[in-house]
DNA sequence: CCTTGACCTCAAGTTTACTTGAAGTGGCAC
DNA sequence: GTGCCACTTCAAGTAAACTTGAGGTCAAGG
């Protein structure tokens, strides 16, 4: 496969090139080298911009992010991606029952949605996970 | 019920009080009167806090918030409502792919992810959803 | 009555994740 | 060879969600 110029980057992934060099400051992804000032990217930077989004869409920091997946070393502390797992347990369960709760209230004839019981049955199931996590700011 | 002191209320919920005095600012809570100076809450402000808990651990910005259970009125527009619910369902979606990545990481013996076909397998579904979310900032 | 300190306001600072703009460089089509 | 313009760097700006600090107020205990 041939190296990809950042343009190239930024059209097959759809973040744009300020983004790529962002993170590439961040130590989030990585350029093979140079062609006189431009960066040259390996192919497999689309995986991990793919792995990048994800990580973002599932409410981690860039800073969480390369902790896991660390620079380019393969040293993945286990310890913290199980942490990390259970963490997104906790927030699976907070989403369902936000997921429920907007449902109900889109459904639900009460005048305030705090006065229906479904509601604050809902809202206390999910309260009662005490996730402060710091994994969704 | 009695009404509550600022400091009661960061005390109960562990809400600093300058965030609450943000939140007001903001609409997204109300007191209902002063002493003095001094904030008076409703206990009710308990649950609303409760539930922008929630929806920020969801992932939502307090606009996103303020917009779906709105200032103290009662027009919460249903379609918004499903339309978040949805939205949810494809984060939810996404984090049970994270979560099934990162156990397998932790478990997984190849060099880099990148490099284990069914960490690369699970990066794709969730890739799939191309749900490229506001309500994930 | 008078002090105390928790509360007030308002402005400014912080962090995260970027974007934008100015000024410079050099690969490549002609 | 030479000029265009996509790329570069670096500094500064932006938005969200708060926090911090200075200076002021006033309810309550002694």
């Amino acid at each position: 496969m041939k190296d990809l110029d950042i343009s190239e980057v930024a059209k097959r992934t759809g973040v744009p090139a300020s983004t790529l060099r962002y993170y590439e400051e961040k130590g989030l992804i990585h350029a093979i080298g140079r062609r006189g000032l431009r960066r040259l990217f390996d192919p497999s930077v689309l995986d991990w911009l793919n792995l990048i989004a994800l990580g973002k869409a599932s409410g981690f920091r860039l800073s969480d992010i390369q902790q896991m997946f660390g620079k380019d070393g393969p040293h993945i502390d286990r310890d913290t991606l199980m942490k990390k797992a259970v963490e997104i347990e906790g927030q699976i369960r907070q989403l369902q029952a936000m997921r429920e709760g907007l449902l109900h209230a889109a459904k639900c004839p009460a005048e305030s949605h705090l006065e229906c019981e479904t509601f604050r049955k809902l809202m206390r199931l999910a309260g009662k996970q005490q996730l402060r996590s710091k994994a969704a700011p």
